[in-house]
DNA sequence: AACTATTTATAAGA
DNA sequence: TTCTTATAAATAGTT
């Protein structure tokens, strides 16, 4: 009884910049993850090759690209015909590094890997003692995220520092 | 009787790249005019800047950017307004280049915070139900120790190149 | 961070 | 194609 209705749910707003500082924060995290979703979807329902990049107005960057983001890029900027293979090679090329790190990368991650999957086994055998593992990883996940995030400020702390140091010179 | 409905309406469809030709070609189209109307949304909302290039499998091209796709782009790349001085423009490329790295880094930074808010999120949710999903949570484990590994080497990775970046800013 | 009522997007069918 | 329809998905406002 009384009020009923505990919410007024979504309603309908008005597309032009937003007033209040807060609630600019939390749409823009909204609407940032349903843009990601929506793309990544794009591209792998349709095939479409995409590059998305997004400053967010504290300067937070992020971005998208579908098969690769440079490559899309580089196509836009040089308005490569698609016909032309050499071009293309050329620019494929330039990714090959990226390639071979993230190559090495895997090798690594592979090599790891197998003390990983021994443990996942093992824990398949120790049903008993689930909870507990249950949270250490749990904790596990939450920890590098918190690092994550003192990393993330990290860089961008450093690199503003690079682009002020490179301002005054250049002034 | 009998049919009633006149249309089954919006059914769901998994995500994966679809069978159909003549399907894929209407749903590009709508999906396409979907994101760039959310992403117009978004950057008038939420003052962001953008740059969103798309290329269809038959090669056409569509763009949109806030305040402007070059700028935007350029930024994302680190381009800084030439100069014509000798020393400037090497400062310019060591600037450029930093810059770039870290926007890169902290791309993929973003993205795999998103990777572990996901994680644990799942993880939270798997509490509830852990004892009827053993198997399911056993191996979602499994993929966030995949997560884990990738974390650390990246890691790894941002140590020497704060490293690298370091020694090059001494000039 | 979850919830709920709406709006918005869109898969199918015509 | 373009419109309609029924349903799924996104999300504004609230707690």
């Amino acid at each position: 009884m009384s009020s009923g209705r505990k919410s007024l749910g979504h309603q309908k707003i008005e597309i032009k910049k937003m007033s209040s500082e807060s609630n600019l924060q939390v749409t823009f995290s909204r609407r940032r993850s349903g843009l990601f979703k929506k793309v990544d979807e794009f591209c792998t329902l349709c095939d479409a090759k995409i590059a998305l990049v997004v400053f967010s107005p504290s300067e937070n960057v992020f971005s998208f690209g579908h098969p690769n983001i440079d490559t899309v890029i580089d196509r836009y900027l040089s308005r490569i015909p698609p016909q032309n293979n050499d071009i293309m090679q050329f620019i494929e090329a330039r990714h090959k590094t990226n390639v071979c790190e993230i190559n090495d990368q895997l090798t690594q991650i592979n090599n790891t890997l197998d003390v990983e999957k021994k443990l996942g086994d093992e824990l398949s055998h120790l049903q008993k003692e689930y909870e507990t593992q249950f949270w250490w990883t749990c904790s596990h996940n939450r920890m590098n995220w918190i690092q994550l995030e003192i990393f993330k400020k990290a860089l961008k702390e450093f690199r503003n520092l690079v682009a002020q140091h490179t301002d005054r010179l250049v002034i």
